[in-house]
DNA sequence: ATGAAAGCGCTAACAG
DNA sequence: CTGTTAGCGCTTTCAT
């Protein structure tokens, strides 16, 4: 049988309360009963019982992540696991614990935002992705419960998010490409989903950078974040025009951009590309690797939700540099 | 405020107890209460508190999942997310929810799974890597607390665990590659880590099965899973060999060793090689992939978890079948 | 500075 | 079939 609070009482010589408040460190408890407390905490290896807890307190340090697969199979999985970390990480420095959800649609993320809401479980949610009148946002916003969404969202009235300044990165990676002996003055956006915040912020960041440098741009979007997509792409530029210097949206598609590169012996060019992935000896010099940081996305987010639960949020949304 | 038990019964005009049984559908109440509890529980929209609910019971519904970091960094991290998904999947589906921790080194995962049990919070655990002489495996055993392992364990002994049946899917593997127009009678093994079982399981269905048909077969080992550590066996082998058929043991190594092949356009192999992965169009014919369907791993590992917490444990452990 | 007692929302005997 | 009662293990007034 676990150890409970009453035990520790007994062995101490002491009343329940006091344990309790030996716990939460009461500043009304003598020293002295104190050090007896935590010798016999220690010694009968006591840990509070969570769920009792959380029945008084009607807080449960427990943070729900629901995580949509369609958007895993969008970013490379990669990257979620990665905002899983530094979720997780950050979580454990806040002594919080983390519940995950899989959501095969929508709706089955409505309804699991619902249920976990609903069954007192949660004290808040991280919504791994963000859409287009997101049903999961508007009721979390009604029933005025704590969250946060990762990716920046439609509507950002009184809701809380992280993100990366994809604006400001994609405005860098320009003038980072053109900067080393720039081919000519040309310079090419190589994405897709325009739909996708994501994509439109650094397509935002790019055609202001590309301006302000005097560039003749050109964008290309696919039809999905694939290799295949990014060799397709390649071969279609490559048949009429003559690049050399692009911004690829991310790592995916890089690869199969410079597949097509390698197969035609192309190498003369510069290349600015999103995430980090492995590259080649061969690419080292001419592709310049942005890391978008996923874990410190999670990171982020854990930050500002708790701060949100607990009422002391100063933090409004993040948004996360990328450093280059 | 959340709606209560006791506010659904004094809508209904019954005891909470009442309310209680009809939610565990308890067969001792007359269809016309049930009736009558069922709709007022809707009409208020209540939904049971689980904290109370587990303070009383001592069952939580909820699953521990316990993640290594440096198993994310071994295997690719797709293979991981994939088992999440199956995890979450099956878990829904038998109403548990799911709790995870990331953690860095062999000491944290220990930490983890002892507070995750002593908190009371987790009905099981799950393990998602194991190791030689695990003090986590160690310390459930000692505690009698349900868990599951993902992946071989050392000692087997009251350990339930899931696996792909890596011998078989190896050996059948074999037989693939040289039932194909085989090039000649010899065949490699191309892999990592001999200390992992995997690896070991692997390599034993690939030499029983070259055994029997009398090829000759020879094992390469690299240091990692990486492209890096491919692209370099490929190139020691054939400097040397004049090999045509292969086993590869990882998606990864594959790739590597793909890309060396196109470099010195050797195409005349026939190559086997685990996980699902994307496949340029030249390969498609000269590589079979097979797929370990992570997911299953998941979702049997949550099967088999839930059976030995509510105690109708007929299952053993379970090997997930690699279909071809 | 500490203890007694009430109660969080629920389930489970025990009674009838 | 249904109600009454006693907790589950903890925190939190309210006393002292």
């Amino acid at each position: 049988m676990k150890v409970t609070i009453k035990e520790i009482a007994i062995d101490a010589g002491v009343s329940v309360s006091t344990v309790s408040r030996v716990i939460s460190d009461s500043s009304k408890i003598s020293e002295s009963t104190k050090e007896r407390v935590r010798e016999a905490i220690k010694r009968l290896n006591y840990k509070p019982n969570i769920m009792a807890r959380g029945l008084v307190k009607k807080k449960t340090a427990v943070l729900g992540v629901i995580m949509p697969e369609e958007a895993i199979k969008l970013f490379s999985s990669p990257f979620f696991i990665e905002v899983m970390q530094g979720i997780s990480l950050k979580a454990k420095e806040k002594n919080y614990y983390i519940m995950y959800d899989f959501c095969k649609n929508e709706k089955e993320e409505y309804e699991s935002t619902k249920k976990l809401l609903e069954s007192g479980f949660v004290d808040g949610i991280c919504l791994m992705s963000t859409r287009k009148e997101d049903k999961s946002i508007e009721y979390l916003k009604k029933m005025e419960f704590p969250f946060v969404v990762i990716g920046e969202p439609e509507k950002k009235d009184s809701t809380l998010w992280v993100d990366n300044n994809n604006s400001k990165a994609a405005y860098e990676a320009v003038k980072k490409v053109m900067s080393k002996e720039p081919k000519n003055s040309k310079i090419a956006f190589i994405g897709a989903d325009e739909k996708l915040t994501m994509t439109i912020n650094r397509m935002k960041g790019f055609q202001l950078s590309a301006k302000e440098l005097g560039l003749t741009s050109e964008v290309y979007l696919g039809n999905e974040f694939s290799r295949e997509e990014g060799y397709r792409l390649a071969k279609e530029i490559f048949k009429t025009e003559n690049q050399k210097n692009f911004i690829i949206l991310e790592d995916n598609l890089l690869k199969g951009f410079l597949q097509y590169l390698e197969e035609k012996t192309i190498f003369d060019v510069n290349i600015a590309s999103f995430n980090k992935t492995n590259l080649k000896d061969i690419w080292r010099e001419k592709v310049f690797l942005i890391d978008i940081k996923p874990e410190k996305l999670g990171d982020a987010a854990v930050s500002i939700l708790v701060d949100s639960i607990e009422g002391k949020l100063e933090t409004a949304s993040r948004v996360i540099d990328i450093s280059m």
